[in-house]
DNA sequence: TGTACATCAGTGAACGCGCGTTCACTGATGTAC
DNA sequence: TGTACATCAGTGAACGCGCGTTCACTGATGTAC
């Protein structure tokens, strides 16, 4: 990226390249290390290798930088849960599990960009339409699936708004506990990826094949079902 | 509480009577004006009416504080699933749905507390054990009534763990959403209190109808159901 | 190809601020005798 | 009932700090001629 190559003791150039986009990783490092609460727009400048002040040639203030953040968030969830569901058949079921554990895949990957979607560090998503609206496509794509099943008679229906709010809330619900670690292993160890994963897949589908309008294996509890 | 009536322009004590109480009420307050990435120690001190050293006396930090209101915030949280659930008959997916709503119930109306008991205000849980207490013992609520109905057959099982899982998941999701303004009236307002409680309602009846081992109404789709 | 000049990215010093925490203190309380 | 004294809750000044933001500046780039 940067015409001189920062290796070999050269001298850092004077203009960076892409001095916006490395402040931005810089906030993503920052947010693993230490968390929100201790993140400042000065540690990002230092982080980066500029002076403090830099940063105010690409954002105006440090919530403007974190709201660029969370906008890319948005962006990347809502590829997540469409990558996913094209991997479905066109069954409204399936897409809807698949679309739930895209959502589930992308917040335990990315936990640092989850903070600034949902942590709180926006005053106002109002301030930045950019983010209202990436905001909102990914919402609608969770939601326009549920809609669609129920149209197609393949989800039972209460009201659509009930039914996406419901699946909303699981996979939120879900992501959010197992980035903040309340979901855990018994000795209070985060899960490991691949358990963050599969406790995904178990519970969309628990919740999709609850709303099915007829249970997978026909009227009787899955077959897995024993009671214990 | 203090011995000599504020009013009147009498001078205040110089002892507070119970000042520990009193921080946690003025740091609810400022948390519901302005959230907690603007709270401050020496603000708390400030609203109570104390000079911003006295804190010191009844917490070790502005954490510990932050810890106490946490632990308060679970131990209500359990109080409000536990009311919620006595006022149903003994059956199981009643029982759940009543221990969600209760769930749902606390955070709304006490979106302050559940900032400090999620917010990530507290670096970790493990230096406060009461604190770790009360969170485990409102988790063990909600995980009690979901393995007491599948031991008695009322809940499908897959593994006890996922259906524990996923209630926890869609009731702290719905919260959380509601609470934090996502979930919201289309013009962008939050749901007043009437129609959160309602959604509650609708969410988790849908959530532990579809977890029936029967469903409700024989093996049709619901009374309500209808493609549109 | 060479030069003047507008543009703009990054610098470094400075502003003013409020923070969390510590400390030596003082005022009030209650208990032992 | 009265007094000495230990206890402890609250005070106010101080410490040291890093923060977000602004400003006049300088170095680099690229374009018009």
């Amino acid at each position: 990226m940067s015409p001189l190559s920062t290796s070999g003791r050269r001298k850092r150039p004077y203009h960076h390249g892409d001095l916006r986009q490395a402040l931005l990783d810089a906030t993503l490092e920052l947010l693993a290390d230490s968390g929100l609460r201790d993140l400042s727009l000065r540690a990002v400048a230092r982080h980066a290798g500029v002076s403090h002040a830099a940063s105010y040639r690409h954002f105006a203030s440090k919530e403007s930088l974190l709201a660029a953040l969370a906008e890319q968030g948005f962006r990347m969830l809502g590829q997540a849960m469409s990558a996913a569901m094209q991997a479905q058949a066109d069954e409204p079921v399936a897409r809807l599990q698949a679309a739930g554990v895209g959502y589930v895949s992308f917040g335990v990957q990315h936990p640092q960009h989850l903070q600034v979607m949902f942590g709180g560090a926006i005053g106002s998503f109002e301030h930045y339409p950019q983010l209202v609206e990436a905001a909102r496509a990914a919402y609608a794509l969770l939601a326009d699936v549920v809609r669609n099943g129920i149209e197609r008679g393949a989800l039972r229906a209460k009201d659509a708004q009930t039914v996406q709010a419901a699946a909303w809330a699981i996979v939120h619900g879900l992501t959010q506990l197992m980035a903040g670690g309340q979901l855990c292993q018994s000795d209070g160890a985060p899960l490991p990826l691949a358990q963050q994963l599969a406790l995904a897949r178990s519970v969309t589908a628990l919740f999709s094949e609850g709303l099915a309008a007829q249970r997978p294996t026909g009227r009787r509890p899955t077959a897995k079902t024993g009671v214990s």
